[in-house]
DNA sequence: TTTTTACTAAACCAAATGGTTATATATCAT
DNA sequence: ATGATATATAACCATTTGGTTTAGTAAAAA
């Protein structure tokens, strides 16, 4: 697995989203998460891993016990970097999506 | 390559999100896009085949040119996937107010 | 102390990704 | 008609991804 974690590599896929979702409600813990999922719980592991390495998650120890929360503040960078296009879509549409419209 | 494309998927690869940054700025041919790269030519026509699929670009032909458009409005899907998040890194949100209602 | 439980780590695998080079095709220029 | 240009397509390759199963380990329960 790659060394340094990518915010927008982490949310490319279905799953790490979802769990994103999950634990926006609520912290869970590991075994919670994967319960919600139809794959096995090295697998959640192996997602959690890669959510944490770019911050988006934060896991606790407590006892044998995986507590994972969700830290948006990484998310940050993915919406800001959606917003910097967002006049492109919001006052008027881009002069080539006007003439498609047309 | 997989058939349907998902935008989430197709900005996690920097090349695609820097085609993007170029492609905001002005329409160009697809060649003109590889110059900025260094990679070669067909590299960078898949690049925009992945962002083609996902609606994130939009490709006109005009005689042996493929003149290429970004088409923004596939980017909301990211930006309010991310924006129902917001309230969670709210401390911050006068930054990202502030880049919205430019 | 023995056995569950919660999780990690390792070995493995198929498929996808991101690149390459070589070749084909359509259009434009000469 | 011939050659150059813009791009696509194909075949190939190494690496990454996302999953699996099978151990191992540490903590809690019995």
């Amino acid at each position: 697995m790659k060394a340094r974690r990518d915010v927008f590599q982490a949310i490319a896929d279905p799953t790490r989203r979802a769990i994103i979702g999950l634990l926006a409600k609520e912290t869970l813990t590991l075994n919670t998460v994967a319960d919600n999922f139809n794959m096995s719980q090295p697998a959640i592991s192996k997602h959690m891993r890669i959510l944490t390495e770019c911050g988006l998650v934060v896991i606790v120890k407590q006892g044998r016990e995986r507590h994972c929360s969700a830290s948006f503040s990484a998310l940050q960078e993915v919406a800001q970097w959606a917003a910097q296009y967002r006049h492109f879509w919001s006052n008027r549409l881009d002069t080539l999506e006007q003439l498609l419209n047309e």
